[in-house]
DNA sequence: CCCCTTATAACCAGATTGACTATAATTGGA
DNA sequence: TCCAATTATAGTCAATCTGGTTATAAGGGG
């Protein structure tokens, strides 16, 4: 395990090589919808082969999308190396490794209109979004399929098991729905089976129930999983919305987009007071009439807080001061 | 960037094949004293060239380093994937990628005692512990180094801007260590040729004055930076400090293991309080007289704790309930 | 038997949080 | 013009959480 025996070792078996992907989830919020970039019939992630002469895997991907999307990307985030391919068809001898971005930027038309699209990602995941209360696809279509899955372990103690995930991920028997699950989640409907990509490889191959949520190529609603679990994770305790926003916006604004990508609704005059107290905004002096009732406030980030407080601090009780 | 178009053209150029490695750093806590896995002269992180027979990243990891210590994992997560090796001597035509594991367990001697040895991460970053204060090598050394770098900028905003970002990462003028900054601090000391590491290009080639901190291979240490950072961060949220704790343990030792991690002394009152009224342990019933003084209760760890309220919680003020 | 050390319990004030209520300033229509 | 609807903004209040301190219990060693 010596650095030069590896090295020597790697010499002679070319069998070890591999190929490199960058994927990206390209995320931004236009009036209430949390969209995310795609190509293809909006059922892939853009993704692009790792070039050698890419100076860092972040600048590649920064370079590579805003050339796309003719706009600037805000902020770039690694999300997660994959490499373990064993949900799609192994028809390719050689292995490839998939590193996944997230990035947030405004939606702006791409350039190259043919390919790229934005579409909400609640297309993909119609059981994320509960700023209307529970969507009733959970409680119609995937709480009694989650039960039947749960039925059919051969244990007793397998069935407890499986009800007792089901129910913590998707808040039944009043434990409360949590937003940041949203990979448990999909993992837990693609173990039941009830992911269009789960149904691939040819277990289940008959014809079945139609499945909820539009699905994608191979493993990337499950990398878009990842990255809006991450987002949802992220707005808590760093200050990345203002990436997604215009440049000046009214506090209304502002939350409705904080609630589009967490999914749900946050109440109004607490918000306010949050963000105010943590000096995260400073007034223009203008106001906007826009918005139906009486004017608006308009806001613009303080980018010098990013310098100031960079984190919002501790959460263990620290002995003296 | 279609997928198909990706494929087709990918077999045209084998130049863009990489290497790829596993990088791990293996933590344990031993009385007191942070712990990583190192090889070689305790110089570098243990690394492996990845296998194409590896089913999956994380499973290969965690047999390998099982087998590399003879003691279970408890916990692996991915650190962060780099490819940009612009800090190593280009001598290498093929790029290499680098997948970085954190993986938690207790201290255990290899089988192979020949090469893996443990040793404490502050060996290598000894302006990380402030469980005694302010450590003497960041008020004796880095700090009049780093004034003195922040001096030699050009122009004025440049001073101004460096002086502002070694004041928030190391607290100076009364702004507060902020245990978390680890990876903000290496490569602040990097930029600023006060790390052994950075004086590698032959830039710096003269005899300088002796740097802080053990040195490593490549680019280990900035990775065994970001796996402290990262660590020091969870264990404020995930109960993963058990991970690091034998069986059974009194809340004292518990304190101890968190203290060594964070690198700062916390309030005993405020910490107990803190585990029990999360029901992170229960007691054992039984008490230990090795610690000195009057008995401490022995507690262990309720790993159902893990089914039951998976994370921790939110931080927006959601609407009504 | 006294002193020292560590463990454990109890307490208190200030800050934060969740939830609700009241008032201000527009637009649009009667 | 004036009223109703809509949205913005300010303020209140109790429950909880937090940081910190103090007091008491239970062992070991001289």
């Amino acid at each position: 395990m010596d650095a030069k025996d590896t090295r020597k070792a790697r010499a002679g078996r070319k069998a070890n090589d591999v190929k490199a992907d960058l994927i990206a989830v390209v995320v931004a919020v236009t009036d209430g919808h949390p969209c995310v970039l795609t190509i293809g019939q909006a059922n892939a992630l853009p993704s692009d082969p790792f070039e050698f002469d890419h100076r860092s895997l972040q600048s590649g991907l920064r370079a590579w999308v805003e050339q796309q999307t003719g706009q600037p990307l805000g902020y770039i985030e690694q999300l997660y190396t994959f490499a373990d391919r064993d949900r799609i068809g192994a028809e390719n001898p050689q292995r490839v490794i998939s590193i996944s971005y997230l990035a947030l930027t405004r939606q702006e038309y791409a350039r190259d209109s043919a390919k790229p699209c934005w579409g909400s990602w609640y297309d993909y995941f119609p059981w994320e979004d509960h700023r209307s209360g529970t969507p009733p696809v959970v409680l119609d279509v995937l709480r009694p399929r989650l039960i039947e899955w749960a039925q059919g372990a051969p244990e007793v103690e397998a069935r407890r098991e499986r009800q007792r995930r089901a129910a913590v991920a998707f808040g039944f028997d009043d434990l409360g729905w949590n937003e940041e699950l949203v990979l448990q989640r999909y993992e837990l409907l693609y173990e039941a089976a009830l992911i269009e990509e789960a149904a691939r490889g040819g277990q289940h191959a008959g014809a079945l129930a139609p499945m909820p949520g539009r699905s994608m190529v191979a493993d990337h609603r499950r990398i878009l999983a990842t990255g809006i679990a991450r987002l949802r994770s992220k707005i808590k305790y760093r200050p990345v919305v203002f990436e997604l926003m215009a440049p000046v916006f009214t506090l209304l604004q502002l939350q409705r987009t904080v609630e589009a990508l967490a999914g749900r609704l946050v109440n109004k005059p607490n918000f306010r007071r949050l963000i105010e107290q943590q000096e995260l905004v400073e007034e223009t002096g203008e106001t906007t009439t826009e918005t139906g009732g009486r004017p608006a406030k308009l806001y613009r980030f303080r980018h010098a807080i990013l310098d100031e407080t960079v984190i919002a601090g501790t959460k263990l009780p620290l002995a003296r001061s």
